[in-house]
Formats: structure tokens, C-alpha cells, sequence
DNA sequence: CTTGCATTCAAGAAATCTGTTGAATACTAT
DNA sequence: ATAGTATTCAACAGATTTCTTGAATGCAAG
């Protein structure tokens, strides 16, 4: 950018540092690398292979989000884990996510048809879901990495990484639908994880939400436990009470 | 951008919508059409101008902005008048506005100490707008150009554009305070206004909001009237009890 | 101190973005 | 039609961004 045109109207810098937020939100990669982070916080080399980016790469975009002032690092012996510097940025994510729906409905419709061969239903909103659990119609199961799971996942949740669906995907009872939820709006994990499972014959549908979503609108997580890795667990019944005891409030 | 490095995991092409509206505000000529926009529909050459741009460089942003959804055209005769698309963008603008400001503390402060030699007091919010208009303990001024006033100002405010404070300035009540606002939180001309009125021994304020903020919040605005330019006034009194009466639904 | 590992820095080629200029388009008024 | 106005388009130089490669840094373990 040349010296501005002619007379600069005053007050026009002003601008430069929040432009300097919004172009560290304006490319694809620093978009997936938050969309990781707000799962939790990541190491760069975790970071790098999840987002598939080369490790330098990977570093160059992460510190262009910490000079924006989006995330923070923190260091453990040797290496550096990246997180989100404020919740606030899920926030502005998200005001991101729903203008850009809203306004862009040229490739809106462009992403969701491709979405929509994979998922022809509606997905289904938070409070449908807990009613629905309250009434031990459905089973809810989180399709993220373990690791994701374990730094915070919704109340009652299974996990049932897609890796591991084709496996255990016969655990899950018959009887009830099943409800499926990954990182967020636009990952596609819960996607493919319904995908799969109605051409096994489940009735599967999706959350709308993801794990950030979910704790943005102040709804409970609950932290820890990878979950015991036993196949045989009591499906539904158990989850489905500490869901609908965790919303009660 | 090449071809993303090595195995583009999957759902990456869904961020790029996304990050061209992210990059469409990462300008900060972007930022100054939008904040002018979100005073209310202009032609070109007007936002070329109180922008400060070159005509086809004003015309190119705009369409930048147009093609990310974010503003909207409409033709009258000669002319094309750009609006914002939707009023999400105003909140879209705030969520940026409010993480830059949280974390981007370095260049926060800077900023602030260029305005801060303006105006050392801390601007009033909405709240104590209210309160103290209904004591009638303020003026309150709108010190944009007429025509914005036009479109759309607090109730109860009097329209003295900065241009002309000079002439003006004598006309207000030297008892109360004068609270003045303009287009938003990092608008100068507020700012501006405050300096001059304290020079001239006035008890000056600036609110924290401009109009764009005020209407977000689902506060009342008048609009039209770009009111009777006499300088002869009953200052404040029926103003204010207009501004309260507007509040107190 | 040396080694190994995670991360960052540095440099360079390709792509993209910006602002300017001058021409082209779309509409109005005469 | 013709002239005039408002806006957009096209093309170009200069600046910035992006990704890759290879080297440098910082830390921990031996």
C-alpha cells in the first residue's frame, strides 16, 4: 500500500490493528488451525500434522495468530502448545461463521450441497438434543479424537472417534437414534461419522454445535476422562441421565 | 497459496468462504468504508471522499466488501448506493473491535495515548446517557455531517457537525454537561469535539457508543429530521424528555 | 559439554493484493 | 442522438503474502 491516495482523513490508522485481526481470520489454514485450538490446546507439531500444513508453515501461520493476538503459547520443557487467547475469539468465530451463511449463499450453497450428499437431514439443535436425551430417545456420541474428548466434551457423551466407528459402531444400540457432534459446524467428522452409520442402518443425525459452540453458550462440558475404552458400556441410559442432570440447572 | 502442501485433509476448501469475508475487513480502507456505511447508504464518490480514496480504488474496495456479502448495492438513476448487507455486520464489527482491543494490549495502547491527549476522561456509556438525560444534566450533541445525522441519530441530540462547533459551540448551555457522540467507538470526530468544548471551558464527554452500537444494542434512533438549523434551541429540556420518554419503553 | 528434539528464523520463488491511470460502460438530461 | 455524470473495468508497478527449504535457536537428557 502506497502513501494513501491524497489527503489521509485522520483517524484512518486507527483501523490498522483491528485489519490485522481480521486478516490473521483471512486464510483457510489459520481458520482450521483455530478451529483445532478451540477444541484445546495443541503442541505445533500436533498442530501441524492435524491441520496438514509443513511444520514451518505450520509455525509461521500460528505466529501470525499470536501477533494478532488470538491465541497464546505456552512453553512445557521442550515444546510450545498453542490455545486460544480469550474465548471472546470463538465468539468472533462464530459472528464470522453466521455472516458469512447468511451473505454468501453463492458458496453457501456450494458447501452445503457437498455437505448434503453425505447428510441429507437437518442437523438438530442443542435444545432438541437435550429434550431428546432427557426422554432416552437418542444416543450422543462425541467422534473426535480421544485426546479432544478428554480436554472437554459434552455431558454424557460417548467417544467414538471415527477411526474407531467401523469397529465399534455395532456397540451402539439399535433402538435409539444416534446423534453425532465433532469440532464444530464445519468439521466434517460428525459428517462422515453419519454418513457411515446409516449405511449400517442406524438412524443417525448430526449437532448442529461443536464442543466450542456448546461451552459458548454457556452450556456445561465436562472435562477429562478419555472415557474407558470398554466396547460394553451401558449405552445411553447412564450418559443420558448425566446429560439431562448436567442441563437441569 | 499452492496446492496445500501435502495431503489436504478434508474440509479444507469449506474454510475459504469464510476467510474471504475475514479478509475482506483486513483492510483498514475496508474498516473506514464500513464504519461510514454503517452510518447509512452512500454513493461511491461520497465514500470515495469522506474515506479519503481514489474514486476506482473506493470502487474496487467496495466491490471487495460486495463480493464477501458484506454490503449490498442499490441503483438511483445515475448513481449506485452501497448499505451494509445486514445488520449482523455491525455485530460482526463489534466482536472484532472487542477481541482487538482485549488482546491486542501493545497497539490498544498506543492508540489510546494518541486519543488520550485528546481526552483524558473516560467516555460515558449508554446507561449513564440515560440516567443523566432524564436529570437533565446533559446535552447531548451529534457532531456528524447533517446528512448522517439524517439517517438516523440518538433522541433527543442536537446536530452540531464538527465543521461547526466554531460558530455554534456558544449556542449550548453552559450549566450542563455536553456529552457528544458520533460514528463509533474509534471515530475521531467525537474525540475532536470534546478537546475543542473543553478549550472553550466546557464540561465535555464523549459516549462510548456511536450510532451503529446504539441501534445494535436495540436502542431506540430517530431518524429524517435533519433538524431545524436554528441555532436558537430549547437546549436539552424537551430533548431530553424526548430521549427518555424513547428509553422508557 | 554434547546430542536430540521441537520450534523458530531466514531467504527466495510464486502468487496475490493495492493503488494509480486511462478507457469503457450505464444511465440521465438535453 | 449527444453530451455529461457516475461507476466500473483493465492493466501495470510496487508491495505483501505464502510456502518451501535449510539453518539457527532453546531446552532437556545423557
Amino acid at each position: 500500500m502506497k502513501a494513501v491516495s491524497s489527503s489521509a482523513p485522520p483517524g484512518r490508522e486507527i483501523f490498522a490493528p483491528f485489519a490485522m485481526v481480521a486478516r490473521a481470520l483471512g486464510h483457510p489454514c489459520r481458520l482450521g488451525l483455530l478451529q483445532l485450538l478451540a477444541q484445546g490446546e495443541r503442541s505445533v507439531e500436533a498442530l501441524a500434522e492435524q491441520a496438514g500444513l509443513g511444520l514451518a508453515n505450520a509455525s509461521q501461520h500460528l505466529q501470525q495468530l499470536r501477533r494478532a493476538g488470538l491465541v497464546a503459547t505456552r512453553r512445557q520443557g521442550n515444546r510450545i502448545f498453542y490455545r486460544l487467547s480469550d474465548r471472546a475469539v470463538v465468539a468472533l468465530l462464530s459472528a464470522l461463521r453466521r455472516l458469512a451463511e447468511r451473505n454468501l449463499s453463492e458458496v453457501a450453497r456450494l458447501v452445503e450441497r457437498h455437505f448434503k450428499v453425505l447428510d441429507q437431514a437437518e442437523p438438530i439443535g442443542p435444545v432438541e438434543l437435550v429434550q431428546r436425551m432427557k426422554k432416552g430417545l437418542v444416543t450422543l456420541i462425541d467422534v473426535r479424537p480421544a485426546e479432544e474428548f478428554a480436554q472437554g466434551h459434552l455431558p454424557g457423551a460417548l467417544n467414538l472417534p471415527l477411526a474407531e466407528l467401523g469397529r465399534r459402531a455395532r456397540l451402539l444400540p439399535r433402538r435409539r437414534a444416534v446423534v453425532a457432534y465433532c469440532r464444530g459446524p464445519y468439521c466434517m467428522l460428525s459428517y462422515e461419522a453419519v454418513a457411515r452409520l446409516r449405511r449400517r442402518g442406524f438412524t443417525a443425525l448430526r449437532l448442529e454445535d461443536g464442543v466450542p459452540e456448546w461451552r459458548a453458550r454457556g452450556l456445561p462440558v465436562e472435562r477429562g476422562a478419555p472415557q474407558a475404552l470398554a466396547p460394553q458400556r451401558r449405552k445411553g441410559g447412564a450418559a443420558a441421565r448425566r446429560l439431562c442432570a448436567a442441563n437441569r440447572r
